[in-house]
DNA sequence: TGATATAGGACCTATTCGGTCCTATATAAT
DNA sequence: ATTATATAGGACCGAATAGGTCCTATATCA
């Protein structure tokens, strides 16, 4: 749990590159010599990104992929969601006997709430604050709390 | 990311349980029949609950396992973490062309920020929470904040 | 000493993840 | 028109992980 993906980090990575220069359209191969990432798995990310409405394309000659919003618009849930596909603390109803239970049903609710906290965070924190050299507690309007979690 | 495994699910459904009362000694055959967990996975969990010093065992006839702590000293994220292991949100040094980008590790700076704050949510979350029938909003002292998060 | 528990493994299977490749389609330049 | 260059959308495979089972050893009580 709350572990980013290999394909989400490069992803990342990616999309830091071009949000450094926006306005650029960049071509699969321009990303994967940037990036470091192989081309045939750059590619992949790519095609995901832009069904996870990210990224725009164009194609064709010359064509090539460029942000569909402001860095500042993308929240890195967006991003993750569009890699790892859509993400639910847990699925319920999945097995029979543990939701017939008086009291599993409660306690997913509270594991749901808890879900949405960390939603609530990724929600807010956008592309912009990933590819910021400043930390993300000197915001004010995203800190949660000083923490001193190990 | 961000997903309950089905392991740690079944682990909060049996904690609930003897959290409910606490002073019981539960044998794992007695743990399996009320939580509906099959009884081998049933026993593989609390053992691993036991090395995450969620549990304490007492061996022989007539042992069983009990709570370590009160509830409300076990954090979810010692939970989840007894089942599931550790949790970076990246292992940095995997990849040694991406670590040496020149802002791949500012950019892991960030979403380690943001795998920060996740765990302070898990941390400050116990288990006394997790069986509690009110929602954790109603704590003012862990509300982080309202939201209107899909 | 026997019955009942946990301890600590090994082990297998199913699913997911990471990665590659192939064919079709769209666009631009010649 | 044709060719070169790009993305679109799949299928596909191997490796790693998760889920689940089982076996033997050890500790305790009656």
């Amino acid at each position: 749990m709350v572990r980013l993906s290999k394909l989400t980090d490069y992803a990342s990575v990616i999309l830091a590159q071009m949000a450094r220069q926006p306005d650029v359209l960049w071509s699969a191969g321009q990303l994967s010599g940037e990036s470091s990432v192989p081309k045939p798995t750059c590619i992949k990310l790519l095609k995901l990104l832009v069904k996870g409405d990210v990224l725009t394309s164009t194609q064709g000659a010359r064509g090539g992929y460029s942000l569909a919003k402001a860095p500042s618009q993308i929240p890195v849930k967006t991003i993750i969601e569009a890699i790892e596909g859509p993400m639910a603390i847990t699925e319920c109803g999945t097995d029979e006997a543990l939701c017939r239970l008086t009291d599993h049903c409660s306690v997913m609710s509270r594991w749901r709430e808890l879900g949405d906290q960390v939603n609530y965070i990724l929600t807010k924190t956008t592309l912009e604050d990933l590819i910021s050299p400043h930390t993300l507690y000197a915001r004010s309007d995203r800190r949660i709390e000083t923490l001193e979690v190990n």
